[in-house]
DNA sequence: TTGAAAGTTGATAATTGATGTCAAGTTTAT
DNA sequence: ATAAACTTGACATCAATTATCAACTTTCAA
């Protein structure tokens, strides 16, 4: 019951990608080493979000990654559903064919609203919302050093 | 971002053996029949929800496995948790030392509204909640077969 | 009453398959 | 000619499943 690391990374990639891209494509290497993630990895992971259409590529030099919409248009649930497949508990709750068990429907009824309560929490989150939290946090990071200092 | 066959299985086995035990065992043999498990699987399972206290074991001829509690006083959550650990989508929500990545707490923030979400969901659920479905849908089925017999 | 057989849990090892990770080489644009 | 995206493949790790064997309890027949 975790999301994995594809999701997990690319999420913090994207956010990464919507604090820094002015206009501007950037390259994964800035990505990894800001993250902390494998190169190889990180491509992976945006051959994938490129193929769905999340973000733009620019090949050659001075070529990188961009986002292909507004960050306030790009909802965490795009992003990790596009990385992982869709969300949920188990497959009966995506696939229209039936459990063929004899409860099926007893435990569907938990799967669905489980589906149902995950899918609300990451559909109303946008990229934005993560790109303004990561933005302030840095704000109160920097504030916090200041007052460190200033006590010195 | 799926719930392992330890916690599906398991959950099927719990609310089997709700539904069937009325003060006796019910040796492993025959909830692997009606929910089409393997007993070794089974076998696993519950020598994890023994350990728990969820369940207790009954050994020689005509033993088996019987609630440990009421089925009102035993929650999904209780079985989930116990089979695959604590839900959480991701290890920082749970442990207290922090993750040491640079936008830690932006993604964190949704990490735990998500624990949260699910959690809800899975610890309001008991397992006489599944158990009174199942007998439900059972008669359902009964009176839905009855009624293609009696229009023949 | 005793001893063997059968049924069952309990513990651990072995196999298989999926996922995560990394490396090397190829193509494209500046 | 260089810097970047792209592509493919190999390897390692972990989860899921099956298999094996040991230990314990009851049953039943001699």
């Amino acid at each position: 019951m975790r999301v994995s690391t594809k999701g997990r990374y690319g999420l913090r990639a994207m956010v990464d990608l919507a604090e820094h891209e002015e206009g501007k494509a950037i390259p994964i290497r800035e990505i990894s080493e800001r993250q902390n993630i494998s190169e190889q990895y990180l491509e992976q992971l945006f051959a994938t979000l490129r193929k769905a259409e999340l973000v733009q590529s620019v090949r050659g030099a001075h070529g990188g990654y961009m986002l292909n919409h507004e960050p306030e248009n790009i909802s965490v649930a795009d992003i990790i559903t596009t990385l992982e497949g869709p969300i949920a508990p188990v497959d009966c709750v995506i696939e229209d064919d039936f459990c063929n068990y004899i409860d099926k429907c007893v435990i569907h009824g938990l799967w669905s609203e489980l589906a149902d309560a995950i899918n609300g929490v990451i559909e109303n989150m946008t990229l934005a919302d993560l790109r303004d939290r990561a933005i302030e946090e840095k704000k109160n990071e920097k504030s916090a050093q200041q007052k460190k200092i200033e006590v010195k």
